[in-house]
DNA sequence: CCTCATTATGCTCATTCTTAGTATAAATAT
DNA sequence: ATATTTATACTAAGAATGAGCATAATGAGG
């Protein structure tokens, strides 16, 4: 590397590290954003990214695909981290962790147990809005999080907390912003209202129950920071769909209207306006007629769509309006 | 890590490899978009990641701030490669970069050599439209990426390049979308209309001038990838700043809205409407009154604006909105 | 002092987008 | 046949956006 005479840091040797690639997996099944998991689903799959890899992409394509069989479609890096919660100073080598987002059209081995695809709302139950807003927040965390926010003493943190509470979650019923969810999943681990706060080594102040005790709040942890690696590529999709036609990986060659709106709602976790959707998605010329309908469906039988080539081939910069304003 | 039975790949040892960090270091003066370079402009400051860093940002804050000596502001990971163009086999370890964006409120050691601050629109002078459409993209760049298209003699691939020059480049006049500016950059490298292209081992299709010679597109290069990654930060920056109050960090504490609308254009590299944008920022809250004016201009003295405590708190989620449209 | 250039700021207005419907069509289930 | 379900067309109110006019407050130059 270059070595400016002023510039240079003090002759430091730049260590060895590992480095782990994980992948949060994607699929839609019967309007379920599907995970693949591992390990009773309390791991994401990961893997290490060896020499015969010539490039990160390569190396998560290579072992995600031998593990599902399965060619991945969309491949989207995630986020690196070196060492959290992980010493170093044991002899071992340090651990860098780069994740990944990856889209697929189809899930396979229903119902195998390793691995095995899971609805993420089982992790996040709190973030599944499509049916109005979810009881889950006003009953069992709203009130909790207020309790931590109480705690403090100070009265100007308190009312940060509260700020901070508010900005994630809205009231219960409003000002809900579907892409905040790492956010509101990293306030919950921070109120101690995660299982996994409780081994993490760092100063957590852990909320407690009226009998003191830690209440934590339903969905189901994983293990290391898998949870949080889960919830980074949800967000990332959340916020993807808004703009670019990142849906093209999850769907079917052929489908009706109703069937990418509904994918689209599972992704989002929020319910959209049916008529307002059809016309947006008709004015961006995102999609053609095939000429054939279907009546699989029990009512008038629907026309199925695909997606345009054009599109298709630019998928990486052609844009998308959905009827999903970004909130605030 | 986890080893899951069936999913184990076949034992391979975990490569070491080491870790460089890469910072795409941003400020603003006088209207200029500035970056940190090293070397007579010609590379981003770059370090090693070692044991003394406890986390990768720690890291970069580490070695920025000895060379800067300033603290550093927003930081934030752009991106993770491994090996693009470098190869492995030569007994060394290989290197997996981790570059992020930086931002700062203020440069220092103006005039200094090394390191440098520079304007990003030396480096992409074509993607500076504040004072309308850069005639660089008219009179250089679609000519020879027209012909560049031209040189394909199979129609259906002809009509793709065709396609992705037209989405990333409009018509000369028309249709910027100044966040494309990593996709047009790597179409330039791609053409062969970059100098970097020459020395990359890859199969590059170099554009010829009427002579039969390669013509570069102006804007001055960098070694590596450094011009890449250079841009991949513009990109970021610019997306964001569109619904997130990044330009928190590069304001001075005290400011007029002008001074704010053109420290934005100079990042997004297009003129605002006035009024309009005044409109915006206030219907928002963003911002509130100081009380004070200047008269460091020549009209009607500006009042003075400073950034609202509560939105400087939640900068991570406060959304905003700019008159800048997210183009198609 | 007067006028002009310059910047700041208030306000309007036409257009487009968005939201939230109503209405109607075409199928299946009973 | 009738109720139910799904598809699709159309509309009207309200909000947001884009473009511009009008006025205010200053310094510079005569």
């Amino acid at each position: 590397m270059h070595n400016a005479v002023d510039m240079t840091p003090p002759p430091v040797l730049s260590d060895a590290v590992t480095i782990e690639l994980n992948a949060v997996l994607v699929a839609l099944t019967e309007n379920q954003p599907l995970v693949l998991t591992l390990e009773d689903g309390t791991l994401l799959p990961s893997g290490p990214f060896a020499t015969e890899h010539p490039t990160l992409q390569i190396g998560v394509r290579a072992w995600v695909e031998r593990q599902t069989q399965h060619p991945l479609g969309y491949v989207e890096q995630l986020y690196t981290f070196a060492d959290r919660n992980r010493p170093a100073s044991d002899g071992q080598r340090r651990v860098v962790s780069i994740s990944y987002l990856g889209l697929t059209r189809e899930r396979l081995s229903a119902g195998a147990r390793d691995p095995e695809w899971r609805s993420w709302y089982r992790y996040f139950p709190w973030e599944d809005w499509r049916s109005g807003p979810s009881p889950l927040v006003a009953e069992t965390i709203l009130p909790q999080l207020a309790a931590w926010a109480d705690a403090v003493s100070d009265p100007v943190l308190q009312r940060e907390r509260r700020q901070r509470i508010e900005v994630r979650f809205g009231d219960g019923t409003e000002n809900w912003n579907e892409e905040l969810i790492l956010q509101r999943y990293e306030l919950l681990y921070e109120a101690g209202l995660v299982p996994e706060a409780r081994q993490a080594t760092d100063r957590v102040v852990p909320a407690t129950g009226t009998n003191g005790q830690l209440v934590p709040v339903p969905g189901m942890p994983m293990r290391h920071d898998h949870r949080r690696i889960l919830a980074t590529g949800i967000a990332r999709l959340r916020a993807k769909i808004k703009y670019r036609p990142v849906f093209f990986e999850l769907m079917p060659p052929e489908f009706t209207l109703l069937q990418l709106q509904r994918a689209i709602e599972a992704l989002a976790g929020r319910a959209m306006h049916k008529q307002n959707f059809r016309r947006l998605i008709d004015q961006q010329g995102l999609v053609e007629p095939t000429g054939a309908s279907t009546s699989e469906t029990r009512g008038r039988p629907a026309k199925l769509f695909r997606f345009r080539r054009e599109v298709v081939l630019e998928r990486a910069v052609a844009g998308t309006k959905l009827p999903l304003s970004r909130p605030i």
